[in-house]
RNA sequence: GGGCGGUUAGCUCAGUUGGUAGAGCGACUGAUUUACACUCAGUAGGCCGCGGGUUCAAGUCCUGCACCGCCCACCA
């Protein structure tokens, strides 16, 4: 061949718009995202499973982030020699996603699920699904994201489901899962119940009454849930209510007449906070709850489903409670039972952050995940779920990254109560659970005539708990699970901890036996210039296709990268982007002269001038141990600094003058180095950059590898 | 109320084990028609949030405080 003219491909300036989707056309055709596939893969497994992606929209700066982050760490373990996996798949997120299209369905035709039935709202939520996660893998692929489709997963599809119905009957069967009557979080816009994490406050100004409860003061900012209450609770220290006695009863006047109360002393009461004394809500509230089953008192319910209230409140009776909330006021004022009002009294409300409305609190039959009974592990040794979760990372079996969330990690287990996993939607893996008359039955398959089954369906975060190794075949023992559970790392953002990370741990522990994965990596969350949450209201959204439009995928990539220390929030704006443009032009460029150079094809290893080599050699030692510690950060910018300010702006403008010259040793042990060292570059940025490095590669004389891709990280 | 993070150049952020303050973007001055104007060389710009302490030496370690942000919690 003739290597003395660059290709004719090598037109400038570096055109990612007309290289990118060739690249990808490449990386495809080859299946080295497979790693069946892969043709150097002798050091063991390496795999990490993609956060899936909700099916409720579009892919956002967030998820760009995540998947350059991940990409990184999956083409450097590839480029090692590792049979590197990492496996893609979507997520129904269950309520955000029913409530998304019954919204969408009512605001284009007036109509409610209930007008629609289950069947139909459920074909309507599938259609949308279904496009919904193929823009989205389109948008995934554009980022230049290695990902093998081969393997791709949805929380709802026959596998993943057969999983979610496995795992919930080998719980109910260990007595993990129970069915009870709790006070749980019912939402009664959506009509379903929502977990504790699930819960978002909300700060908000409302009118806080002081009311006259016989001889005491109570506060309340909800008079419309007061209607039940039966027993004032005070503090058996408090000196002001020293002459009253546990137990005592007394007559007073209330909303709707007189009633007797009862006198409750319980240590749990803040002297400090109002008057020191308290009437309780027993069916609305939980801490109310909690005292009515300590002390043995009656539940009954004031609201039903709805917000309407009930035959209790009397004459108040079928009033929804926004409304009642005035009326009632002005009752209690009639009667002169308001002793004042502060109207600036500021506290936090509970709302669902699931699309939802405000959190009623509810006694209901639910489903529960006990995560305080010991039962039998894998091991045969007898735990709880929260000892599991505590053990696996105390112990260092898990490592979570930046360390202080490990802190935040072991607080979260240790207020953690028992989840509420049923949910009334009807979008979601179905409660494998079937009644028949007094009996009760939890199996995968339909028992058969005469059974029905529960109408609920679970939390969204039950089958993601599952994640890690129901993608990977389980309950199969899959050569898959063999090969790449647990998985290595687990990179998400840290707003999922909870939600996600933990619940994987707990999955994970009690079906397997083991942890799902050795590290945790968590990162911030991107927001705009000024640290704000990128938000439509806002109208400060940077869309990364946009970006990838504008500076391409490379620019995108590393402007989500360099400068951002794991678990620490991004502040994006486009110069950043821009900046990175330049940087793959650079790239682009350095091999331009490179490869022009007549005797590059030719030269020897062994002329080459080593010196120069070593010093590309010592920066690939750099790049590799700070990837190895998980600083993509230090790692992009070091090979940043290095390609432009060393190579490019020092050894290549010095070279000229060598390579014009006269010395004919001096000129091809120049060239040779010159060519080592972009190789050593391309190799390096490639994590990093994988269109424009693979693009050079593409256009070298002689390759080691069909692609960079494959290609053999230089030996550190 | 408890906990966590942040505070370094105009902006966004690095600063590893204490040893003369760094980068990118922006601003300004100039150069070259070049591998690359998506270029190059250079300049200006910092009480490293504030106060105390340890030390020969503190952006870095300890300790108060302030402000910003986040998470958690049943204060009716």
């Amino acid at each position: 061949m003739e290597p003395s003219k660059a290709p004719e491909i090598f037109l400038k300036p570096y055109d990612p718009a007309a290289q990118e989707p060739k690249m990808l056309e490449l990386w495809e055709r080859s299946g080295y995202t497979n790693p069946d596939n892969l043709p150097h893969a002798d050091k063991g497994a390496y795999s990490i499973v993609l956060p899936p992606p909700n099916v409720t929209g579009t892919l956002h700066m967030g998820h760009a982030a995540m998947l350059a982050i991940e990409d990184i760490l999956i083409r450097y373990h590839r480029m090692r020699g590792y049979k590197t996996l990492w496996l893609p798949g979507a997520d129904s997120a269950a309520i955000a996603t029913q409530a998304k299209v019954e919204t969408d369905i009512y605001k284009k035709e007036k109509k409610t699920r209930h007008d629609l039935g289950r069947d139909e709202l459920l074909r309507r939520i599938s259609e949308f699904t279904e496009e919904s996660k193929a823009t989205i893998i389109n948008q995934t692929k554009k980022m230049g994201s290695s990902l093998d489709w081969s393997r791709y997963a949805y929380t709802m599809d026959e596998k993943r489901y057969g999983a979610v119905m496995e795992a919930f009957v080998r719980m109910y069967d260990a007595g993990l899962i129970y069915r009870g009557d709790r006070i749980v979080n019912w939402d009664p816009k959506l009509q379903t119940t929502v977990s504790d994490d699930e819960i978002e406050y909300v700060e908000q100004k409302d009118p806080f009454y002081y009311l006259q409860y016989g001889p005491f003061t109570i506060g309340t900012v909800r008079p419309e849930t007061k209607f039940g209450d039966k027993w004032v609770i005070m503090h058996p220290a408090d000196e002001r209510y020293a002459r009253y006695e546990h137990g005592q009863q007394i007559r007073l006047e209330w909303i709707n007449g007189p009633i007797t109360a009862t006198i409750i002393k319980d240590e749990g009461v803040d002297m400090s906070f109002g008057s020191g004394a308290m009437t309780i809500t027993p069916a609305h509230d939980a801490h109310d709850f909690e005292l009515a089953q300590k002390y043995g008192l009656e539940i009954t319910p004031v609201i039903d489903d709805r917000g309407i209230l009930l035959d209790i409140a009397g004459e108040f009776r079928g009033w929804h409670i926004k409304k009642a909330r005035a009326a009632i006021v002005e009752e209690l004022q009639k009667k002169g039972l308001v002793v004042k009002v502060d109207e600036n009294y500021m506290h936090n409300v509970a709302t669902n952050s699931r699309g939802g409305g405000i959190i009623e609190p509810q006694v209901k039959r639910q489903w529960f995940v006990a995560v305080n009974k010991s039962v039998r592990f894998p091991d045969g040794k007898m735990r709880t779920l929260k000892e599991w979760m505590r053990s696996v990372v105390e112990s260092g079996r898990i490592k979570i990254m930046p360390e202080r969330f490990e802190k935040i990690y072991y607080h979260w287990i240790d207020n953690l109560r028992d989840w509420c996993i049923s949910r009334q939607i009807w979008f979601g893996h179905r409660i494998p659970v079937w009644y028949k008359g007094d009996e009760t039955k939890a199996c995968v398959e339909d028992p058969g005539a005469g059974w029905e089954q529960d109408p609920d369906t679970l939390d969204t975060w039950f089958s993601s708990g599952l994640w890690t190794f129901s993608t990977l075949g389980w309950p199969d023992k899959t050569k898959d699970l063999e090969s790449y559970h647990p998985t290595s790392v687990l990179e998400t953002g840290y707003d999922i901890l909870f939600f996600w990370v933990a619940r994987m741990i707990l999955m994970s522990g009690f079906l397997l036996g083991d942890v799902p994965f050795k590290n945790v990596y968590l990162h911030g969350l991107v927001r705009d210039a000024q640290g704000r949450k990128m938000s439509k209201s806002l109208g400060n959204i940077i869309d990364p296709l946009t970006m990838i439009e504008k500076y391409s995928a490379d620019a995108a990539r590393l402007s989500l990268i360099v400068g951002a220390a794991p678990g620490n929030d991004i502040k994006l704006s486009e110069d950043r982007v821009r900046g990175y443009k330049h940087f793959a032009n650079k790239v682009w460029n350095i091999a331009r002269f490179v490869l022009e150079h007549p005797e590059v094809g030719e030269v020897k290893l062994a002329q080459r001038d080593n010196e120069l080599v070593e010093e590309a050699m010592a920066v690939a030692k750099e790049v590799s141990d700070n990837i190895d510690n998980f600083r993509l950060d230090h790692a992009a910018d070091t090979v940043y600094h290095f390609v432009w300010d060393r190579f490019a702006a020092e050894v290549l403008e010095e070279s000229k003058a060598i390579l014009k010259g006269d010395d004919a040793a001096a000129r091809s042990s120049r060239a040779a180095a010159l060519y080592e060292i972009l190789l050593i570059c391309l190799k390096l940025l490639h994590p990093f950059m994988p269109f424009v490095t693979e693009a050079v590669w593409q256009q070298l004389p002689k390759k080691e590898s069909d692609q960079i891709m494959v290609a053999r990280w230089p030996a550190v």
